[in-house]
DNA sequence: CTGAAAGCGCTAACAT
DNA sequence: ATGTTAGCGCTTTCAG
């Protein structure tokens, strides 16, 4: 084994206690005694050994994201965030992918694991608020995303409901009338894909156009294969959309290319619209209209949040935070070319996070 | 605190070490004792405490991908696969991002958060061959990609001098003369950079191409705006190339992206390939013809060394594996339209890789 | 086949 | 300001 505290203690002819002091700042020491036992610390280059920390402690300095697709790149880019405020705050994140799997989900509330991890991060998708309320691990989480609501859990998320009705909106104020959404949840149990159309149905309400069912496609997952897919299912109705809002840029991007293939000019016959602002929108062809959640709020807060209550917090209420979101305007939208990056449109909601 | 060993032993009426041995099953134990303590344990929920363990075995249970960009795909895709192999072994993988930065390789290596890791998969790109022999660390390493060679540590690549030549060869085929490199490291420190231009200075000279150095683009990174830029000074040259090799796809995506913006027809006036074989390269316009790595090989064989050397393989030499991979031919190349799947070219290179 | 007991390295309460 | 000491929960000899 490497050096321990005894190995310096030793060297420097001081007690455990005061070389745990140096190294950590408990407690004052005497300076003569510090730079006695720096040195030693130097010369032996002992680091402490985090089992033995983390046991005396009952804690493990370890926190854990749970999404439910590492491959997309919104939640790639969300835990390189997370990731980093993390180590910033003296903790590592281990990321865990629920692949939207119910098992995967609940096992991640009550199984094993929960006893590596000081607390959760965590973006449900196939599991509800009884789920939530049933589980029986009592370190912090932090719920983001809108799969559960009403729980007595810090929560972030985009509205989106005002995200969805944002994107629509957007579609109506440049003359499209018969607008898709695709990415409706197929078996019913992704929250959000609920949320998203209810905006979408307000919107259309809101601007005086019908609700067609037909118009709204089901996707098994929300992929870009989803995407092309269901884009493709749409085309072959008797009389295609000429706007379609996606779930996600990762469904907007699979739709784009079914339009593309099938020959369909984007946005003069079709304009395509998406939520997450992953990069890949800013160099497809055309260049990809988003809804930006800001990503940088959601991951620094739910990590600052979930630290806070795992030292102790525990005087505030749950707090649910809406984190801003904006409209970016591309050309699959907006018909301009050669932009290199799209026009920002002012925040159409904003609402400041609360300070962890 | 949770359920210890000893709530168990108490309830079931025998020892510490029957409850350890029944639950781990380290020794034999006889069939009644073992279902009365079986029984203890499922009434009251025990999980044993991993600081615990790991502080009396040596070990934590962790290890750590060490990767120089999360937010490109091909490590995203490659993580998911390690997280997937790590968790089926045991082990919690935890992502360490080092954003192509030498000092956080430096730390990687050495740093305190090596006590906190069993063993590390690792990807360098700023530190060489001195800097990994100079380690003290002692817990095993494994190396992924060229970034460093020659050090006595299981390694695992594809051969990328062998994978730009299959990429220069597809583009000298279909009849392209001019072809540019994007990507060429210009900071002179990514060594699968300098092997990547090497491939195509050696292939250019096979064809009986000249090697023009106008037409090699260094590039800051190894992203899509990197690619975007490196071809608009390209396509700035008196004569711009017919064709373009990029270090990667996304450099590829943004050297597809800048062409668009500038008129030019993919692929008849200037063809375009990568290296990856990201999702995304088969939903843009024109999808993207690319060197695809087998993922899956390497991520799971990686994992599978690592674990292999924690738990005491020491048998073996450090081993090297070059992993397969093969031409995928899609429309940035081939100029086929409406096709959902880029056709597959039979392995051009395959070297099966040594088992773990 | 089962039990008793010695620590792994650290922190924190209690002394001095 | 510094020292002493009792464990945190587990694995693993060594005895029986």
């Amino acid at each position: 084994m490497g050096v321990s505290l005894r190995d310096i203690a030793e060297r420097a002819g001081v007690s455990l206690a005061t070389v745990s002091n140096v190294v950590n700042g408990y407690r004052p020491v005497g300076e003569r005694t510090r730079q006695r036992v720096q040195q030693a610390v130097d010369e032996l280059g002992y680091s402490p050994n985090l089992s033995a920390r983390h046991l005396r402690r009952g804690r493990t300095g370890l926190i854990a994201l749970a999404i439910p697709e590492l491959n997309n790149p919104y939640f790639a880019e969300l835990a390189e965030i997370a990731i980093r405020e993390a180590a910033g705050l003296g903790y590592t994140l281990v990321m865990e992918n629920t692949a939207a799997d119910r098992e995967a989900e609940l096992l991640l509330l009550d199984g094993s694991r929960r006893h590596i991890i000081d607390g959760l991060i965590f973006s449900p998708v196939r599991i509800g608020r009884e789920e939530v309320l049933a589980r029986t691990a009592d370190s912090p989480l932090v719920l983001i995303g809108e799969g559960v609501h009403d729980v007595p859990h810090d929560h972030i998320a985009i509205d989106n409901v005002a995200a969805s009705q944002a994107a629509i909106q957007h579609l109506v104020e440049i003359g499209r009338r018969r607008i898709a959404f695709i990415g409706a949840a197929d078996g019913g149990d992704r929250q959000s894909a609920h949320l998203r159309l209810r905006g979408y149905r307000e919107a259309l309400a809101a601007a005086g156009l019908p609700y067609r069912p037909r118009l709204v496609a089901g996707t098994p997952e929300f992929g870009r294969r989803d995407g092309r897919t269901a884009m493709r299912d749409l085309l072959a109705l008797g009389e295609p959309p000429d706007a379609v809002f996606g779930y996600n840029d990762l469904v907007a991007v699979g739709a784009l290319r079914a339009l593309t293939e099938a020959g369909h000019r984007v946005p003069e016959d079709v304009a395509v619209i998406g939520i997450d602002d992953i990069e890949e929108g800013l160099f497809s062809t055309p260049t990809l209209t988003t809804i930006a959640p800001d990503k940088e709020a959601i991951g620094r807060l739910a990590v600052r949040r979930l630290v806070a209550r795992i030292e102790g917090a525990e005087v505030t209420d749950a707090l649910t935070v809406q984190t801003p979101f904006r409209l970016i305007r591309r050309e699959s939208t907006c018909g301009r070319r050669g932009g290199n990056s799209g026009a920002v449109a002012p925040p159409f909601r904003y609402r400041p996070p609360d300070g962890s």
